[in-house]
DNA sequence: CAATAACTGGACGATATGTCCATTATATCG
DNA sequence: CGATATAATGGACATATCGTCCAGTTATTG
């Protein structure tokens, strides 16, 4: 009979004609976080993230139909492994620790790819809200339940809403990152997580 | 014996030639301004304020050596009048209302050209740094100044550092802005003053 | 009037954008 | 295998912007 398999056709939806290069797409996701990472926004054109991939401009216009969507999944792709959310300790003890990585992070490729993809974002759409939906939400979230679970286990004094000590911490670590100033996680744990927060 | 007047060369110092043209200036901050509220900061090229402006592209290339420059004039030509940091009342009153203006402010076009400008520093330079140094750094001084009054003076029952206070509170308005979620400034002032604030 | 400097208007080469096409490559289906 | 379908290529193309340059005009001072 040699039917079409239903379950393959149910997964892969009907993969006819040449496949997606996958060699292509990481090629071009890596070459413009390298851009970004290492020239800036400005050197990342379509055009010389073709050249650097070593792939046609074509390709990249049939997949990305603007270079902030471009940008954002370059992120992702980097993005991706780092800053993992899993630990042991307290919620206070992972929040810690989290906001050191994020800190470190932020001081690295990553955050000037980070800026350069936020940029992107505001020059395209007038705001990130784009990068915030693909990105930023879950992570919100992941660490307002690692608040919550510090304040339940008592290592978080504060009873303020989690979301709420998540803005002002990471939107603090943010906005002196954001105008280069020296970051002080100190401080701003300290205040967030109410005077004397335990370990 | 017509010698040139010396306290005039002290202050304006030798105004030879054609003078610079005032109307010029300001008809060129106003439309840079009006470009980037109105249409986003892909439209505002130098071109298209030129056009704008009515006035000839070397003009602006004579005066500015950079857009990001430019937007950065444009926009503090406009902020100057806004966003006023004096009023009555305890320390924590003044920052409230402040804190209202700003939400509101971010919330019109002072918003959209803000983020402009941030972009296009970011762009440029690969961070913000030079909007902190010509705008931010003053505004961030006068209202941890506040900030300490508001504790002397028993409003503000959080006795973390003023600077911390601004960064985490500001930092999480401008976070929230940025990304587009809804402001939240009671939550976040409730968590950065102590938890009950006197009025 | 002479000297000085700002402003004009247009032209220029370099570069980026996004689109289009004919061609070639790689897969599935019958 | 051959037919079909889709990807990827490489170059051309019109359009737009950038920053620079220049010759000429305008405004102000000495």
């Amino acid at each position: 009979m040699a039917r079409r398999p239903i379950l393959r056709r149910m997964t892969l939806p009907a993969a006819r004609g040449r496949p997606r290069s996958a060699a292509s797409t990481a090629a071009i996701l890596e070459a413009a976080y390298a851009l970004m990472a290492g020239q800036g926004l400005a050197a990342t054109g379509i055009d010389a993230v073709a050249r650097a991939a070593q792939v046609s401009k074509m390709t990249i216009y049939k997949w990305w139909p603007t270079r902030e969507a471009l940008l954002i999944d370059a992120f992702l792709h980097q993005a991706a492994a780092r800053l993992p959310l899993l630990g042991e300790g307290s919620g206070a003890a992972r929040l810690r620790r989290h906001v050191a990585d994020y800190v470190a992070a932020l001081d690295s490729d990553f955050g000037r790819v980070q800026r350069a993809v936020i940029a992107e974002c505001i020059a395209g759409g007038g705001s990130a809200a784009a990068f915030f939906e693909r990105y930023l939400a879950q992570r919100r979230a992941a660490l307002a339940r690692i608040i919550a679970e510090g304040q339940a286990d008592g290592s978080i004094l504060s009873d303020a809403a989690p979301a709420a000590i998540y803005d002002a911490l990471y939107g603090g670590l943010f906005y002196r990152h954001l105008f280069g100033m020296p970051p002080q996680p100190d401080a701003l744990l300290a205040l967030c997580l109410g005077q004397a927060a335990k370990p």
